[in-house]
DNA sequence: ATTTACTTGACTAAAATACTAGGGTATGTG
DNA sequence: CACATACCCTAGTATTTTAGTCAAGTAAAT
């Protein structure tokens, strides 16, 4: 399957969007910075996740990006698959042409796999995850380390 | 994590010695053939196979390779660790330094899903796989294709 | 106007993957 | 013993993928 730091990235970064939406759009900056990711790699996801219709955006100063859904309708597997594409562990892609024309020996098992990964990241929403106390804690780490920085 | 073809090759082939190994040695020789992976390509996976003592080696004439336990004590997570080493779906392999020194937002939902598809793996074993009739079938193609081919 | 911030597309360095090549070495058979 | 079979091992390499940059925009707010 493609499990990368693209989708890791993507996800992290819709969290952190989840957690600021309540002051009104979040700027890929302020991501950035807090995620330490680099902003123009932001944007290449940002739009992806735009274009599958996660998130909504506004321009101009002020402006930002906001969760299209609430946070319960957003699962880590919609997110995932926005920026990677395919989550498959299978070589053939469920085209059952992995050996010649026809299935490999091990054809099913990987397709078998895939749902089970599909099923977990499905099942688990942004709602979630904020739900959590580390990610509660991490987050409440990393604004206080924003503040620190702008104090100077 | 890694599920890459090199980590669906070894299981295929495995699974193949399997099915075969009522027969005495089997050579790569015919593994490649029925599985259509390379020769050379499967002494790599082998030699890894056989370092984490999944299977033992015949040399010489009417040698090849055999399982060094019973279909039910080895699983499909043996298999795909032997070849693809560490599966891990982390940015930090679990070191908890994904930011800085620090754990990153979605270290524990990565860690989580690790512990998932390992579960999975790990509960899954050759002799499973054998009872399957997807397999039983697409083994009979193969052997009938490979008979085929030797009338020639 | 000017600044902020999103938008888009092309481009690239680096790493990983999936192999191939080519030389061994052990062992059974005639 | 010769010799064929089949395992063994180390490099090397082409391709692909990934992660990320660069540059040139456009829209909106003040």
């Amino acid at each position: 399957m493609k499990m990368t730091t693209k989708g890791r990235y993507a996800v992290t970064a819709m969290l952190d969007l989840a957690l600021h939406d309540s002051d009104g759009p979040v700027s890929l900056a302020e991501i950035s910075q807090r995620q330490e990711i680099s902003l123009t790699y932001l944007e290449q996801l940002f739009s992806k996740l735009k274009k599958h219709g996660l998130i909504e955006s506004a321009r101009g100063p002020g402006g930002g990006y906001r969760l299209a859904h609430d946070t319960d309708d957003i699962s880590i597997a919609k997110i995932v698959y926005s920026v990677d594409e395919p989550v498959d562990v299978t070589r053939c892609g469920g085209q059952q042409n992995c050996q010649g024309e026809e299935r490999c020996l091990t054809h099913d098992l990987w397709m078998e796999l895939n749902r089970h990964i599909s099923d977990f990241l499905n099942g688990l929403t942004l709602a979630d995850l904020i739900q959590r106390n580390n990610v509660k804690q991490v987050s409440e780490r990393q604004d206080i380390a924003v503040m620190q920085m702008q104090k100077y």
